[in-house]
DNA sequence: TTGAGATGGTTGCTTTGGTAACTGTCGATT
DNA sequence: AATCGACAGTTACCAAAGCAACCATCTCAA
């Protein structure tokens, strides 16, 4: 009879692994301990990019529509970012960061490196491989 | 300035990474498509370990209380777990599989295993050291 | 031009998960 | 024995997330 051990098997660990790094990154938010994952996806997209849509920010940070949506709204009353109708097309929306917004992103960033440097100094000459690994399955399971 | 590219960020990419490898197994269930996540932590630490109880379930799939709480609920509905009062302490409850939850196991670990092999197997000479990393974060990352 | 289907985005409904409060039982101390 | 704090498990309540329906606008074709 084959055997299998939770603890051993790939996707509960990946999925154990995945929560508690979450879990943990919030500390990195520091001041700002209410943001939430969406909200903090969304703000790194739009810091990287600059404008976007909401449809844009969604693909490239692997969110549902509906998870983008309300986290634009949040980071809107926060006044983190603007909207602006395209006046090309006018279904769409041009997003965008305000000056709290940047200024909060650029807080968050060193830390959110600084963190993750962490990890990767204790994976020591494991932490090369893991990013190559990692490369192979995203590829493996594509987005969408 | 320091930049942050999300899709290069590891917090982001195993959280992607997760959720989609999770997405995958659910086809694994096969003809049990409803079972969820947590069912199937309960079922296969059951099955791993025989009787034990809610809090030993708990701690060994990382599950919260209230998780396995609800998980337990819905097997035993299903008639594939049962509960046994102890009696040297009243408070807990022994749970075991029953012979339908047994059978659906057996039936379910197989292409369990072949799904988790198939990852490996696509990852080649990367899987060992993937493995590895993943060990090494796990301690960094202890269970609470 | 108008009508049909597609698309960007929002909202309502339902499911899921976590926190905290609760119930019942245990162990220890008096 | 009576009481108090700890503990196993459940439940009630609230926040987060997905699905589907919806609205407004666009595109394209007759």
């Amino acid at each position: 009879m084959s055997k299998l051990a939770l603890e051993h098997f790939l996707p509960y660990r990946l999925n154990r692994l995945s929560s508690v790094v979450s879990q943990q990154f919030r500390a990195v938010y520091g001041p700002h301990h209410d943001l939430t994952v969406p909200e903090w996806r969304v703000l790194a997209t739009l810091a990287q990019f600059g404008t976007m849509t909401a449809k844009a920010i969604g693909k490239h940070s692997s969110m549902h529509k509906t998870k983008v949506s309300r986290a634009v709204r949040a980071l809107e009353e926060r006044r983190w970012l603007v909207r602006r109708e395209s006046d090309q097309d006018r279904r769409e929306e041009s997003l965008s960061l305000t000056a709290p917004g940047l200024h909060a992103y650029r807080e968050i960033v060193p830390r959110a490196l600084a963190f993750e440097a962490g990890i990767l100094a204790a994976l020591g000459p494991h932490a090369e491989p893991l990013l190559e690994a990692l490369a192979l399955m995203e590829a493996r399971f594509p987005v969408d």
